[in-house]
DNA sequence: GCTGCATGATGAA
DNA sequence: TCATCCTGCAGCA
């Protein structure tokens, strides 16, 4: 689901089937129809992620922007694909597999000004191998200019990108941080533990394709990859639940139009 | 079959 | 702050 290390690790799974062979795209829902007839029958050199946006680039010049929003889902089949169905607003055909994907808030063909302009709206990437020089001074920065919770600024994309909702509960209450805390009133060292917390989780997302938070002692498992369902957070949508570490109840609250989680002791 | 909700983001008011 | 866009699914009748 599309936080950050989906896209990334969509990216990297996408190049080994997508990249250097003709393809066939197609609209079967017919909204991109348009954009598909530009790119059928040529080439992806490269498919590139930032943050939440995927961009792949083709070998006559034009590159397309993908982001999946709230819904969007990448099904990818490896041979015998079954019948698009009604949502599906791109289709991408190698010789190594199909691709499907429905529900993007955003599936265009886009001029290199608007790639540019979307990029430079981005904070740093905690994914990204070549960062900005200074990822934590750029966080520090805008967040010393602004009053917000740090709840809030973590989902802002021009901070830092790739965080969605789960991942700024979670990686505040790793910290112990306060998600309600104004953001110029951390405390010294505060910006570099989240982004290397960033980082961390992230990584971890991309590496196993799901979200898991928790360390496995605090779930009662000897090893992290028999983690469940259900035991794979340690606050998010957990509203009322006792908190994996103390037994406090789990709260909850909306910020910056989203539901944020916290537990009032590990976080105080 | 219907309702509500969801890991996102934008633009108007 | 609200409405809007995008889709799929669980939960409920």
């Amino acid at each position: 689901m599309p936080e950050g290390h989906t896209i990334h690790r969509a990216a990297r799974l996408q190049s080994k089937r997508f990249v250097g062979t003709e393809l066939r795209v197609s609209s079967p829902q017919g909204r991109f129809d348009e954009g598909a007839s530009l790119l059928d029958v040529h080439a992806v050199t490269e498919i590139d992620a930032w943050g939440k946006h995927l961009f792949y680039r083709w070998d006559h010049g034009h590159t397309l922007h993908v982001h999946l929003g709230l819904f969007g889902k990448f099904r990818i089949h490896a041979d015998d694909p079954p019948p698009p169905t009604d949502g599906t607003r791109l289709r991408m055909v190698s010789e190594r597999g199909t691709l499907y994907l429905s529900g993007p808030t955003d599936c265009r063909v886009i001029d290199p000004e608007e790639e540019d302009r979307i990029v430079s709206d981005l904070g740093p990437d905690p994914l990204r191998k070549k960062t900005h020089v200074s990822a934590v001074e750029h966080i520090e920065t805008y967040l010393g200019r602004r009053t917000v919770p740090i709840g809030a600024a973590l989902l802002d994309q021009s901070v830092i990108c790739g965080i969605g909702n789960v991942y700024r509960a979670e990686i505040l209450f790793r910290l112990g941080i306060n998600p309600h805390i104004e953001s110029r009133r951390l405390e010294a060292g505060d910006v570099q533990r989240i982004w290397d917390e960033s980082v961390t989780q992230l990584r971890l997302g991309e590496r196993n394709g799901r979200i898991v938070t928790t360390e496995p002692e605090d779930v009662g498992r000897r090893r992290r990859s028999d983690i469940a369902r259900g035991e794979r957070t340690y606050v998010y949508k957990r509203r009322g639940e006792p908190c994996r570490r103390c037994g406090t109840e789990i709260e909850r609250a909306d910020m910056k139009g989203r539901k944020i989680w916290w537990c009032p002791s590990c976080q105080p």
